[in-house]
DNA sequence: TGTACATCAGTGAACGCGCGTTCACTGATGTAC
DNA sequence: TGTACATCAGTGAACGCGCGTTCACTGATGTAC
Protein backbone atom coordinates (compact mmCIF):
# COMPACT_ATOMS: atom_id res chain seq x y z
CA UNK A 1 0.00 0.00 0.00
CA UNK A 2 1.44 3.21 -1.08
CA UNK A 3 0.63 6.01 1.56
CA UNK A 4 -0.41 9.53 -0.17
CA UNK A 5 2.54 12.00 0.05
CA UNK A 6 0.81 14.96 2.50
CA UNK A 7 3.38 17.31 4.18
CA UNK A 8 2.15 14.59 7.37
CA UNK A 9 3.40 11.64 5.73
CA UNK A 10 6.75 13.26 4.74
CA UNK A 11 7.42 14.54 8.19
CA UNK A 12 6.69 11.37 9.86
CA UNK A 13 8.95 9.81 7.16
CA UNK A 14 11.54 12.20 8.57
CA UNK A 15 11.06 11.01 11.88
CA UNK A 16 11.58 6.73 10.70
CA UNK A 17 14.62 8.09 8.72
CA UNK A 18 16.25 9.51 11.56
CA UNK A 19 15.47 6.55 13.70
CA UNK A 20 16.94 4.90 11.20
CA UNK A 21 20.09 6.21 11.06
CA UNK A 22 20.16 6.15 15.10
CA UNK A 23 19.42 2.38 14.62
CA UNK A 24 22.33 1.53 12.33
CA UNK A 25 25.09 3.74 14.21
CA UNK A 26 23.94 1.28 17.24
CA UNK A 27 24.54 -1.62 15.23
CA UNK A 28 27.85 -0.61 13.91
CA UNK A 29 28.79 -0.03 17.96
CA UNK A 30 27.11 -3.55 18.59
CA UNK A 31 29.54 -4.89 16.33
CA UNK A 32 32.67 -3.02 17.53
CA UNK A 33 32.35 -3.37 21.31
CA UNK A 34 30.97 -5.75 24.36
CA UNK A 35 27.27 -5.43 24.43
CA UNK A 36 26.92 -4.58 28.21
CA UNK A 37 29.79 -1.82 27.39
CA UNK A 38 27.91 -0.11 24.92
CA UNK A 39 25.78 3.49 25.87
CA UNK A 40 24.16 5.87 24.61
CA UNK A 41 26.55 8.55 24.21
CA UNK A 42 28.74 5.75 22.29
CA UNK A 43 25.81 5.43 19.56
CA UNK A 44 24.97 9.10 19.53
CA UNK A 45 28.98 10.34 18.76
CA UNK A 46 28.65 7.13 16.11
CA UNK A 47 25.58 8.86 14.86
CA UNK A 48 27.37 12.34 14.90
CA UNK A 49 24.70 13.60 17.17
CA UNK A 50 24.21 14.70 20.97
CA UNK A 51 23.28 12.02 23.02
CA UNK A 52 20.55 14.19 24.14
CA UNK A 53 18.82 13.70 20.85
CA UNK A 54 18.50 10.50 21.37
CA UNK A 55 15.76 10.60 23.34
CA UNK A 56 13.81 12.68 21.49
CA UNK A 57 12.91 9.33 19.39
CA UNK A 58 13.39 6.25 21.13
CA UNK A 59 11.55 6.26 24.72
CA UNK A 60 14.52 5.17 26.39
CA UNK A 61 17.49 2.33 26.23
CA UNK A 62 15.74 -0.37 25.86
CA UNK A 63 13.33 0.65 23.65
CA UNK A 64 16.69 1.29 21.09
CA UNK A 65 18.37 -1.99 22.03
CA UNK A 66 15.30 -3.91 21.45
CA UNK A 67 14.68 -2.16 17.67
CA UNK A 68 18.11 -2.71 16.83
CA UNK A 69 17.83 -6.35 17.96
CA UNK A 70 15.09 -6.63 16.07
CA UNK A 71 16.63 -5.89 12.80
CA UNK A 72 18.99 -8.72 13.54
CA UNK A 73 16.23 -11.05 13.80
CA UNK A 74 14.62 -10.02 10.66
CA UNK A 75 17.96 -10.99 9.23
CA UNK A 76 18.18 -14.31 10.08
CA UNK A 77 14.37 -14.78 9.31
CA UNK A 78 15.40 -14.05 5.73
CA UNK A 79 18.23 -16.10 5.53
CA UNK A 80 16.17 -19.38 6.79
CA UNK A 81 13.29 -18.42 4.45
CA UNK A 82 15.92 -18.66 1.59
CA UNK A 83 16.74 -21.91 2.66
CA UNK A 84 13.37 -22.92 2.87
CA UNK A 85 12.37 -22.27 -0.42
CA UNK A 86 15.26 -23.13 -2.21
CA UNK A 87 15.31 -26.58 -4.15
CA UNK A 88 18.61 -28.16 -2.26
CA UNK A 89 18.48 -30.87 0.28
CA UNK A 90 19.34 -31.12 3.54
CA UNK A 91 17.62 -27.78 4.24
CA UNK A 92 17.64 -28.54 8.34
CA UNK A 93 21.12 -29.19 7.90
CA UNK A 94 22.19 -25.95 6.05
CA UNK A 95 19.22 -23.64 8.54
CA UNK A 96 21.23 -25.03 11.67
CA UNK A 97 24.98 -24.37 9.98
CA UNK A 98 23.50 -20.50 8.74
CA UNK A 99 21.70 -19.93 12.06
CA UNK A 100 25.03 -20.62 14.04
CA UNK A 101 27.12 -19.25 11.67
CA UNK A 102 25.36 -15.71 11.73
CA UNK A 103 24.89 -15.30 15.45
CA UNK A 104 29.01 -15.92 15.66
CA UNK A 105 29.63 -13.98 12.88
CA UNK A 106 27.38 -11.40 14.51
CA UNK A 107 27.60 -12.27 17.67
CA UNK A 108 26.30 -9.24 19.37
CA UNK A 109 22.54 -10.08 18.48
CA UNK A 110 23.10 -13.23 20.29
CA UNK A 111 24.58 -11.37 23.25
CA UNK A 112 21.55 -9.15 23.25
CA UNK A 113 19.03 -11.77 22.93
CA UNK A 114 20.64 -13.55 25.65
CA UNK A 115 20.68 -9.97 28.00
CA UNK A 116 16.82 -10.00 26.88
CA UNK A 117 15.77 -13.56 28.14
CA UNK A 118 17.85 -13.02 31.30
CA UNK A 119 17.17 -10.08 32.55
CA UNK A 120 13.37 -9.79 33.19
CA UNK A 121 13.27 -6.33 33.73
CA UNK A 122 11.79 -4.91 30.27
CA UNK A 123 8.68 -3.14 29.66
CA UNK A 124 5.54 -4.53 28.07
CA UNK A 125 6.00 -3.28 24.66
CA UNK A 126 9.25 -4.15 23.96
CA UNK A 127 8.48 -7.49 25.52
CA UNK A 128 5.82 -7.85 23.14
CA UNK A 129 8.02 -7.20 20.29
CA UNK A 130 10.26 -9.88 21.57
CA UNK A 131 7.79 -12.16 21.56
CA UNK A 132 6.38 -11.51 17.96
CA UNK A 133 9.68 -12.23 16.11
CA UNK A 134 10.34 -14.92 18.35
CA UNK A 135 7.15 -16.82 17.28
CA UNK A 136 7.64 -15.93 14.13
CA UNK A 137 11.08 -17.59 13.57
CA UNK A 138 9.82 -20.66 15.72
CA UNK A 139 7.07 -20.70 12.99
CA UNK A 140 9.84 -21.12 10.15
CA UNK A 141 11.44 -23.66 12.32
CA UNK A 142 8.26 -25.88 12.50
CA UNK A 143 7.68 -25.43 9.02
CA UNK A 144 10.60 -26.59 8.12
CA UNK A 145 11.12 -29.71 10.83
CA UNK A 146 7.55 -30.93 10.36
CA UNK A 147 6.44 -29.28 6.75
CA UNK A 148 1.85 -29.43 7.04
CA UNK A 149 2.10 -30.87 10.63
CA UNK A 150 0.45 -28.63 12.99
CA UNK A 151 0.21 -31.03 15.99
CA UNK A 152 1.33 -29.73 19.39
CA UNK A 153 4.32 -32.73 18.93
CA UNK A 154 5.45 -30.29 16.16
CA UNK A 155 5.78 -26.94 17.78
CA UNK A 156 7.94 -28.75 20.83
CA UNK A 157 9.67 -30.58 18.07
CA UNK A 158 10.60 -26.75 16.87
CA UNK A 159 10.63 -25.11 20.50
CA UNK A 160 13.33 -28.49 21.02
CA UNK A 161 15.25 -27.67 17.87
CA UNK A 162 15.28 -23.94 18.64
CA UNK A 163 16.84 -24.01 22.39
CA UNK A 164 19.58 -26.73 20.61
CA UNK A 165 20.99 -24.26 18.59
CA UNK A 166 21.00 -21.65 21.09
CA UNK A 167 22.50 -23.84 23.51
CA UNK A 168 25.41 -24.51 21.03
CA UNK A 169 26.17 -21.14 20.84
CA UNK A 170 25.83 -19.78 24.95
CA UNK A 171 27.79 -23.34 25.46
CA UNK A 172 30.85 -23.25 22.83
CA UNK A 173 31.07 -19.35 22.33
CA UNK A 174 33.86 -18.75 24.57
CA UNK A 175 35.13 -21.80 24.28
CA UNK A 176 38.95 -21.19 25.86
CA UNK A 177 42.30 -20.81 24.91
CA UNK A 178 40.90 -22.01 21.13
CA UNK A 179 41.31 -19.73 18.17
CA UNK A 180 38.17 -18.05 17.04
CA UNK A 181 38.01 -19.99 13.22
CA UNK A 182 38.57 -23.69 15.80
CA UNK A 183 35.78 -22.71 17.72
CA UNK A 184 33.28 -21.50 14.96
CA UNK A 185 33.93 -24.88 12.86
CA UNK A 186 33.15 -27.07 16.09
CA UNK A 187 30.14 -25.16 16.54
CA UNK A 188 28.74 -25.63 13.02
CA UNK A 189 29.66 -29.43 13.48
CA UNK A 190 28.00 -29.40 16.45
CA UNK A 191 24.73 -27.77 14.50
CA UNK A 192 25.30 -30.39 12.00
CA UNK A 193 24.53 -33.11 14.53
CA UNK A 194 21.74 -31.67 16.33
CA UNK A 195 20.47 -31.41 12.86
CA UNK A 196 20.76 -34.79 12.23
CA UNK A 197 18.88 -35.99 15.39
CA UNK A 198 16.24 -33.58 14.43
CA UNK A 199 15.64 -35.05 10.95
CA UNK A 200 15.88 -38.89 11.72
CA UNK A 201 13.91 -38.06 14.72
CA UNK A 202 11.39 -36.60 12.08
CA UNK A 203 11.27 -39.89 9.88
CA UNK A 204 9.61 -41.99 12.53
CA UNK B 1 45.51 -36.91 54.39
CA UNK B 2 44.90 -35.58 57.46
CA UNK B 3 46.69 -32.49 58.07
CA UNK B 4 48.81 -32.08 61.06
CA UNK B 5 46.96 -29.57 63.76
CA UNK B 6 50.07 -26.82 63.75
CA UNK B 7 48.78 -23.18 64.59
CA UNK B 8 49.65 -22.14 61.13
CA UNK B 9 46.57 -25.03 59.94
CA UNK B 10 44.44 -23.61 62.65
CA UNK B 11 44.59 -20.07 61.33
CA UNK B 12 44.32 -21.02 57.60
CA UNK B 13 41.28 -23.30 58.58
CA UNK B 14 39.59 -20.14 60.16
CA UNK B 15 40.29 -17.86 57.16
CA UNK B 16 38.67 -20.82 55.19
CA UNK B 17 35.71 -20.47 57.57
CA UNK B 18 35.64 -17.01 56.83
CA UNK B 19 35.53 -17.28 53.36
CA UNK B 20 32.74 -19.91 53.35
CA UNK B 21 30.41 -17.61 55.34
CA UNK B 22 31.15 -15.13 52.94
CA UNK B 23 30.36 -17.44 50.38
CA UNK B 24 27.53 -18.89 52.18
CA UNK B 25 26.01 -15.07 52.64
CA UNK B 26 26.71 -14.27 48.49
CA UNK B 27 24.35 -17.30 47.76
CA UNK B 28 21.65 -16.24 50.22
CA UNK B 29 21.25 -12.90 48.25
CA UNK B 30 21.76 -14.48 44.64
CA UNK B 31 18.60 -16.19 45.90
CA UNK B 32 16.64 -13.03 46.80
CA UNK B 33 17.02 -10.47 44.05
CA UNK B 34 18.48 -10.87 40.74
CA UNK B 35 22.10 -11.37 40.11
CA UNK B 36 22.97 -8.32 38.18
CA UNK B 37 21.51 -6.44 41.17
CA UNK B 38 23.58 -7.89 43.57
CA UNK B 39 26.61 -5.57 44.79
CA UNK B 40 29.38 -6.40 47.15
CA UNK B 41 27.52 -4.01 49.75
CA UNK B 42 24.64 -6.60 49.91
CA UNK B 43 26.46 -9.35 50.28
CA UNK B 44 28.60 -7.89 53.02
CA UNK B 45 25.19 -6.79 54.51
CA UNK B 46 24.10 -10.39 54.77
CA UNK B 47 27.04 -11.23 56.13
CA UNK B 48 27.04 -9.04 58.72
CA UNK B 49 30.55 -7.43 58.14
CA UNK B 50 31.57 -4.21 56.49
CA UNK B 51 31.88 -4.36 52.81
CA UNK B 52 35.92 -3.49 53.28
CA UNK B 53 36.58 -7.12 54.95
CA UNK B 54 35.27 -8.95 51.69
CA UNK B 55 38.75 -7.26 49.97
CA UNK B 56 40.46 -9.47 52.81
CA UNK B 57 38.97 -12.38 51.85
CA UNK B 58 38.92 -12.32 48.25
CA UNK B 59 40.64 -10.65 45.74
CA UNK B 60 37.06 -8.79 43.68
CA UNK B 61 33.67 -9.33 43.05
CA UNK B 62 34.13 -11.80 40.00
CA UNK B 63 36.40 -13.91 42.20
CA UNK B 64 33.80 -14.32 44.92
CA UNK B 65 31.20 -14.57 42.27
CA UNK B 66 33.02 -17.55 40.51
CA UNK B 67 33.58 -19.23 43.88
CA UNK B 68 30.20 -19.20 44.54
CA UNK B 69 29.28 -20.32 41.18
CA UNK B 70 31.55 -23.42 41.37
CA UNK B 71 29.65 -23.99 44.97
CA UNK B 72 26.72 -24.56 42.96
CA UNK B 73 28.36 -27.03 39.57
CA UNK B 74 29.41 -29.63 42.51
CA UNK B 75 26.12 -29.87 43.68
CA UNK B 76 24.68 -30.63 40.36
CA UNK B 77 27.69 -32.70 39.89
CA UNK B 78 26.44 -34.49 42.99
CA UNK B 79 22.88 -35.42 41.69
CA UNK B 80 24.40 -36.65 38.66
CA UNK B 81 26.68 -39.23 40.32
CA UNK B 82 23.43 -40.15 42.37
CA UNK B 83 21.78 -40.70 38.96
CA UNK B 84 24.75 -42.46 37.22
CA UNK B 85 25.29 -45.12 40.49
CA UNK B 86 21.84 -45.91 41.16
CA UNK B 87 20.24 -49.16 39.52
CA UNK B 88 17.11 -47.83 38.10
CA UNK B 89 16.86 -47.43 34.25
CA UNK B 90 16.11 -43.93 32.15
CA UNK B 91 19.57 -42.35 33.97
CA UNK B 92 19.45 -40.07 30.79
CA UNK B 93 16.51 -39.13 30.89
CA UNK B 94 16.78 -38.52 34.31
CA UNK B 95 19.98 -36.38 34.67
CA UNK B 96 18.26 -34.18 32.16
CA UNK B 97 15.51 -33.52 33.74
CA UNK B 98 17.31 -33.03 36.74
CA UNK B 99 19.58 -30.59 35.52
CA UNK B 100 16.69 -28.34 34.06
CA UNK B 101 15.34 -28.55 37.53
CA UNK B 102 17.84 -27.30 39.72
CA UNK B 103 18.77 -25.07 37.34
CA UNK B 104 15.50 -23.73 37.12
CA UNK B 105 15.01 -23.93 40.90
CA UNK B 106 18.41 -22.05 41.91
CA UNK B 107 17.99 -20.05 38.40
CA UNK B 108 21.23 -17.52 39.94
CA UNK B 109 23.00 -20.58 39.44
CA UNK B 110 22.46 -20.07 35.31
CA UNK B 111 22.79 -16.52 35.23
CA UNK B 112 26.02 -16.28 36.64
CA UNK B 113 26.87 -19.72 34.12
CA UNK B 114 25.59 -17.22 30.83
CA UNK B 115 26.88 -14.31 32.24
CA UNK B 116 30.41 -15.77 32.66
CA UNK B 117 30.06 -17.35 29.46
CA UNK B 118 28.96 -14.47 27.56
CA UNK B 119 30.93 -11.41 29.28
CA UNK B 120 34.76 -12.30 28.53
CA UNK B 121 36.67 -9.70 30.93
CA UNK B 122 37.34 -12.34 33.08
CA UNK B 123 40.64 -12.54 35.09
CA UNK B 124 42.90 -16.16 33.72
CA UNK B 125 42.70 -17.71 37.23
CA UNK B 126 38.65 -17.45 37.83
CA UNK B 127 38.40 -18.52 33.88
CA UNK B 128 40.83 -21.40 34.75
CA UNK B 129 38.75 -22.38 37.40
CA UNK B 130 35.75 -22.65 35.36
CA UNK B 131 36.86 -24.19 32.69
CA UNK B 132 38.07 -27.07 35.31
CA UNK B 133 34.62 -27.74 36.58
CA UNK B 134 32.90 -27.54 32.68
CA UNK B 135 34.90 -30.31 31.93
CA UNK B 136 34.25 -32.71 34.77
CA UNK B 137 30.71 -32.30 34.37
CA UNK B 138 31.24 -32.72 30.65
CA UNK B 139 33.08 -35.92 31.48
CA UNK B 140 30.06 -37.05 33.85
CA UNK B 141 27.74 -36.84 30.66
CA UNK B 142 30.16 -38.55 28.67
CA UNK B 143 30.21 -41.40 30.35
CA UNK B 144 26.28 -41.59 30.78
CA UNK B 145 25.72 -40.92 27.16
CA UNK B 146 27.99 -43.35 25.81
CA UNK B 147 29.67 -45.55 28.48
CA UNK B 148 33.12 -46.96 27.90
CA UNK B 149 33.40 -45.21 24.73
CA UNK B 150 35.91 -42.69 24.38
CA UNK B 151 36.30 -41.91 20.91
CA UNK B 152 35.92 -38.27 19.85
CA UNK B 153 32.45 -38.47 18.56
CA UNK B 154 31.39 -39.65 21.79
CA UNK B 155 33.04 -36.10 23.38
CA UNK B 156 30.87 -34.42 20.72
CA UNK B 157 27.89 -36.43 21.44
CA UNK B 158 28.64 -34.87 25.24
CA UNK B 159 29.08 -31.84 24.43
CA UNK B 160 25.69 -31.26 22.01
CA UNK B 161 24.05 -32.82 25.02
CA UNK B 162 25.21 -30.10 27.58
CA UNK B 163 24.33 -27.34 24.85
CA UNK B 164 20.79 -28.62 23.99
CA UNK B 165 20.10 -28.67 27.81
CA UNK B 166 21.76 -25.10 28.13
CA UNK B 167 19.62 -23.65 25.14
CA UNK B 168 16.34 -24.83 26.62
CA UNK B 169 17.05 -23.19 30.04
CA UNK B 170 18.12 -19.93 28.23
CA UNK B 171 15.32 -20.34 25.54
CA UNK B 172 12.09 -21.18 27.87
CA UNK B 173 13.34 -19.86 31.66
CA UNK B 174 11.09 -16.54 30.75
CA UNK B 175 8.55 -18.06 28.58
CA UNK B 176 6.27 -14.80 28.53
CA UNK B 177 2.83 -14.92 30.07
CA UNK B 178 2.82 -18.28 31.95
CA UNK B 179 2.90 -19.20 35.47
CA UNK B 180 6.01 -20.64 36.34
CA UNK B 181 5.12 -23.83 37.08
CA UNK B 182 3.60 -24.56 33.85
CA UNK B 183 7.13 -23.19 32.16
CA UNK B 184 8.93 -25.58 34.75
CA UNK B 185 6.52 -28.44 33.38
CA UNK B 186 7.16 -27.56 29.25
CA UNK B 187 11.33 -27.39 30.20
CA UNK B 188 10.99 -30.94 31.92
CA UNK B 189 9.03 -32.33 29.01
CA UNK B 190 11.65 -30.50 26.38
CA UNK B 191 14.43 -32.33 28.60
CA UNK B 192 12.78 -35.65 28.58
CA UNK B 193 12.20 -35.49 24.58
CA UNK B 194 16.32 -34.31 24.17
CA UNK B 195 17.13 -37.24 26.06
CA UNK B 196 15.02 -39.39 23.99
CA UNK B 197 17.14 -38.35 21.06
CA UNK B 198 20.02 -38.93 22.17
CA UNK B 199 19.00 -41.94 23.76
CA UNK B 200 17.85 -43.63 20.49
CA UNK B 201 21.15 -42.15 18.65
CA UNK B 202 22.95 -44.12 21.16
CA UNK B 203 21.36 -47.34 20.31
CA UNK B 204 22.50 -46.93 16.63
C1' DT C 1 52.43 -9.13 87.69
C1' DG C 2 52.73 -4.96 85.03
C1' DT C 3 53.96 -1.97 81.15
C1' DA C 4 55.30 -0.55 76.56
C1' DC C 5 55.12 -1.86 72.05
C1' DA C 6 53.83 -4.58 67.64
C1' DT C 7 50.50 -6.81 64.86
C1' DC C 8 46.62 -7.06 62.26
C1' DA C 9 41.53 -8.04 61.34
C1' DG C 10 37.95 -5.09 60.64
C1' DT C 11 35.84 -0.60 59.65
C1' DG C 12 33.50 3.90 57.83
C1' DA C 13 34.41 7.34 54.90
C1' DA C 14 35.84 8.77 50.74
C1' DC C 15 37.42 8.36 45.86
C1' DG C 16 36.53 7.90 41.16
C1' DC C 17 34.00 6.53 37.49
C1' DG C 18 30.42 5.75 34.19
C1' DC C 19 26.10 6.16 32.92
C1' DG C 20 20.92 7.04 31.95
C1' DT C 21 18.15 10.73 31.92
C1' DT C 22 16.46 15.59 32.29
C1' DC C 23 16.39 20.48 31.47
C1' DA C 24 16.99 25.18 30.32
C1' DC C 25 18.48 27.23 26.43
C1' DT C 26 19.68 28.34 21.39
C1' DG C 27 19.23 29.24 16.84
C1' DA C 28 17.24 28.08 12.62
C1' DT C 29 12.86 27.94 10.24
C1' DG C 30 8.12 29.01 9.51
C1' DT C 31 4.00 32.25 10.08
C1' DA C 32 1.14 36.50 10.61
C1' DC C 33 0.53 40.97 9.57
C1' DT D 1 9.29 43.33 1.22
C1' DG D 2 10.09 43.70 6.07
C1' DT D 3 9.36 42.89 10.97
C1' DA D 4 7.83 40.72 15.17
C1' DC D 5 6.67 36.54 17.01
C1' DA D 6 6.00 31.25 17.56
C1' DT D 7 7.66 26.70 17.04
C1' DC D 8 10.61 23.13 17.83
C1' DA D 9 14.71 20.00 16.76
C1' DG D 10 18.93 19.74 18.78
C1' DT D 11 22.31 20.64 22.41
C1' DG D 12 25.80 20.88 26.51
C1' DA D 13 25.71 20.88 31.09
C1' DA D 14 24.19 19.10 35.09
C1' DC D 15 21.69 15.78 38.13
C1' DG D 16 21.50 11.68 40.64
C1' DC D 17 22.66 7.28 41.49
C1' DG D 18 25.04 3.06 42.38
C1' DC D 19 28.91 0.75 42.71
C1' DG D 20 33.79 -1.40 43.08
C1' DT D 21 37.69 -0.42 45.37
C1' DT D 22 41.07 1.89 48.49
C1' DC D 23 42.82 3.90 52.67
C1' DA D 24 43.82 5.82 57.03
C1' DC D 25 42.52 4.55 61.31
C1' DT D 26 40.95 1.81 65.55
C1' DG D 27 40.91 -1.27 69.05
C1' DA D 28 41.55 -5.81 70.47
C1' DT D 29 45.04 -9.29 71.05
C1' DG D 30 49.60 -11.04 71.46
C1' DT D 31 54.65 -10.41 72.72
C1' DA D 32 58.95 -8.81 75.05
C1' DC D 33 61.00 -7.41 78.97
Amino acid sequence: MTQRNTFASLKAKLVDDKRRIIIDAAERVFASKPFNKVSIRDIAGEAGISHATIYSYFADQQSLFVEAFVQGVATIEQRVEAIAADEKKDKIGRVAESYVDFLTENDHYFKMMTHFMLDGSLGEKPIEKLNSVGRSLLDQFERLLTPGDTRHTSRMRAHNFFAALNGILITFRDYPGRPMAEVRRHMKKLARQTAELFESAGRT
